[in-house]
RNA sequence: GUCCAUGUAGCUCAAUUGGAUAGAGCAUCGGCCUCCGAAGCCGAAGGUUGCAGGUUCGAAUCUUGCCAUGGACGCCA
């Protein structure tokens, strides 16, 4: 074969040609492709060949479904059409003789020598995942922390899921840009400090449990009890407790006051407040960073870009839409209207001072014109769906919709749903109280040393002997990895019930299960202890049904991970990676390895061990869960 | 009131975005360890995909109406 000139040059081959030699699939996407056009002309030169993995192995490896669209558009009978793409498609090395079947299905099963020489080819670092072209960035907008706020579990899947999200997309090659979009301005940060101020607390020495005070004081203090007056009205009630309302609320009215002036104060660049409020920010991060730790996600300090940050392009963001004839002056606030709904969005207060929505269009701004990102995803909750709609929509109609270079930008907010207590309520204490991350991570890893511990107690666990300290730290992996499986392994939109019993159990759908899987390959390569060089260069024999299986399963990684990718959506790796789990074991129970009939057989399942202990370990690292060795 | 999600086996969830007989895991029942880690494997049972219509060769998926649950709705973030 004649290298292509790209490779001479040692540029990156076309992605096709990648696609051609590591996923059967594409080679029957192009191949089919090209029948189609043979067959039926020019005219259908772009038609999707649309080629599925088969649900049943009885139709084969793959199904070509394009008969029966095609017989739709040409008015003929779809078995018809599915006959002459059969007479002009060249399958020749790549699969057996297609048969048609049902009203047009094309069934296709993948020659064994293809297998291997697919198998072959992912048989790499890159696993079969396909690189990306894209150079722009890919800024992620995940965790959303609070200052003076503690972690909570609704930051739990924010920060979880961007990460996972971020390992995806860079796994493809693409730059991921974390941002941790800090809530770190503005009247409650101010009142925060206006509070610590009042109580006389040493920052220097400041603890989480001041700021958790000093916030909820705050909080207390400045609401107005607007709904108690509203039933003391409705119900004519006294005149003492109008009175004694009417004061609470003129004590708010001052509160709120004087939390205005500190933020006058500190917008002004105070250098006593600039530096309290730094002091601030720090006390809460050293929690912050301790806990993202824990949870092994790629995020710390250096990717903080608080609201703050924007602070100085906020006027600039007013100017735009105003120019622009984007926005108009309604009750004094400055809001945006959209051609195709009533809601509006408010982008400046009557008074002049800017709304969440400023900073966020300032971020989108930024993050488009100075940053070149043609892929901006927000990691917030659900209940937030429709501010992101107005806030890209506005966006587009500023013309942050394209990047300086002149590609489109996809905005996209990933909706995650709330976890739930066991009561399907949003998770809380007792004492009504959100629940901490921090709680919620110590109760998972104490639960996932007891198993583990628990487990090493049998004299014929490969853990036993191992040192507390050891099992501690596996504990530690399993307990982690249990909750972010559970939390990863199912639809993002949905809500889901925190269970841990469920999360940590070792059999079934769950994080355990697949690092067990893992730490049971890495047990069988370790005690047939052949020499590594030797397996990775063995021929490998695919001739059991079990085998098979296991090979196009093995198959399937890259193109899901490029379909992850695409959506969005860190469940698909892990219903793979389940899968693939589950085809391992099978295969393991049918095909002896160590005690295989010969020895080209023994290193040819060893390759095949090694090959789904590194996809395995590979699509773990993604989500962020650790590939445990021993457990 | 308006708008937006969600509704699939007893329970928790999938379904390659319109494809063949709707699949997994728990739980239940039955097999498999003097045998490479039984944290495993093999099998059985379990369904009017909330309800009713529509679109077409074909619908959990698209569409219309209704029901249920949750959420968002102008100067908080």
């Amino acid at each position: 074969m004649i290298p292509q000139a790209g490779a001479i040059l040692g540029l990156m081959a076309p992605n096709t040609d990648f696609f051609e030699t590591i996923d059967p699939a594409a080679a029957l996407r192009n191949r089919f492709s090209d029948a189609i056009l043979r067959a039926l002309g020019d005219d259908f030169r772009d038609s999707d060949p649309v080629i599925r993995a088969t649900t049943n192995p009885e139709f084969g490896d793959f199904q070509v479904n394009a008969a029966m669209g095609l017989g739709k558009r040409l008015k003929r009978p779809p078995r018809e059409v599915a006959l002459e793409i059969l007479q002009a498609v060249d399958l020749d090395g790549l699969a057996e003789e297609p048969e048609i079947a049902g009203p047009g299905f094309i069934n296709v099963r993948i020659r064994t020598s293809a297998l291997v020489e697919a198998l072959n080819s992912i048989d790499a670092d890159h696993l079969g995942v396909a690189p990306s072209k894209d150079t722009h960035p890919v800024v992620i907008d995940l965790c959303g922390v609070n200052v003076a706020k503690q972690l909570h579990v609704g930051h739990l899947r924010s920060t979880i899921i961007g990460d996972a999200l971020g390992r995806i997309l860079e796994r493809r090659g693409r730059t991921v840009l974390r941002e941790n979009h800090l809530g770190d301005w503005g009247l409650p940060i101010a009142m925060v400090l206006h509070r610590l101020r009042i109580a006389g607390i040493d920052l220097d020495a400041l603890k989480l449990v001041d700021l958790d005070t000093a916030y909820r004081d705050g909080q207390l203090v400045t609401k107005m009890d607007v709904r108690g007056m509203e039933i003391v009205e409705d119900r004519n009630i006294g005149p003492h407790r109008i009175i004694e309302l009417e004061e609470q609320n003129e004590g708010a009215q001052q509160q709120r006051n004087a939390a205005a002036e500190t933020l006058v104060a500190l917008q002004q660049g105070d250098a006593e407040l600039v530096s309290d409020w730094q002091k601030l920010i720090d006390c809460t991060m050293r929690a912050v960073v301790d806990i993202l730790e824990k949870l092994n996600v790629l995020l710390g300090t250096e990717h903080n870009r608080g609201e703050s940050f924007y602070r100085t392009h906020l006027p600039g963001i007013i100017d735009t839409f105003v120019d622009g004839g984007l926005a108009v002056r309604d009750d004094g606030a400055l809001i945006v209207r959209f051609p195709d709904r009533e809601r509006p969005m408010l982008i400046q207060k009557s008074n002049g001072g800017y709304l969440y929505a400023t900073t966020d269009l300032a971020a989108i701004r930024h993050r488009v014109v100075d940053e070149n990102a043609d892929r901006v995803v927000y990691v917030v909750d659900a209940r937030q769906r429709d501010h992101f709609k107005d806030l890209f929509d506005a966006a587009r109609m500023a013309g942050w919709g394209v990047t300086p270079d002149g590609h489109d930008v996809e905005m996209v907010h990933i909706p995650f749903g709330s976890v739930l207590g066991m009561d399907k309520k949003p998770l809380k204490t007792r004492s009504g109280d959100n629940v901490t991350l921090a709680s919620l991570l110590d109760e998972a890893i104490s639960r996932g040393r007891t198993e583990v511990h628990r487990r090493a107690g049998d004299e014929n666990a490969p853990t036993h002997g191992f040192s507390k300290e050891e099992l501690d730290r596996i504990g530690e992996g399993v307990g982690i990895g249990a909750i972010k499986y559970a939390d990863l392994s199912n639809d993002l939109v949905r809500d889901y019930v925190f269970d841990m019993d469920r999360m940590i159990a070792f059999e079934g759908d769950t994080g355990p299960y697949l690092q067990y899987a893992h730490a049971r390959i890495c047990s069988i390569i370790a005690k047939a202890d052949e020499d590594p060089d030797v397996v990775s260069n063995a021929p490998l024999i695919i001739g059991e049904p079990a085998e098979r299986a296991l090979a196009l399963q093995l198959l399937q990684y890259g193109p899901m991970i490029t379909e992850a990718a695409r959506h969005l959506e860190p469940h698909r790796i892990c219903t793979e990676l389940h899968g693939l789990a589950e085809t391992f074991n099978s295969f393991y129970q049918q095909c002896p390895v160590r005690k295989a009939a010969t020895d080209e057989l023994r290193r040819s399942r060893l390759r095949l061990c090694d090959l789904s202990r590194r996809v395995l370990a590979d699509g773990l690292g993604l989500l962020g869960i650790e590939a445990i060795q021993t457990m």
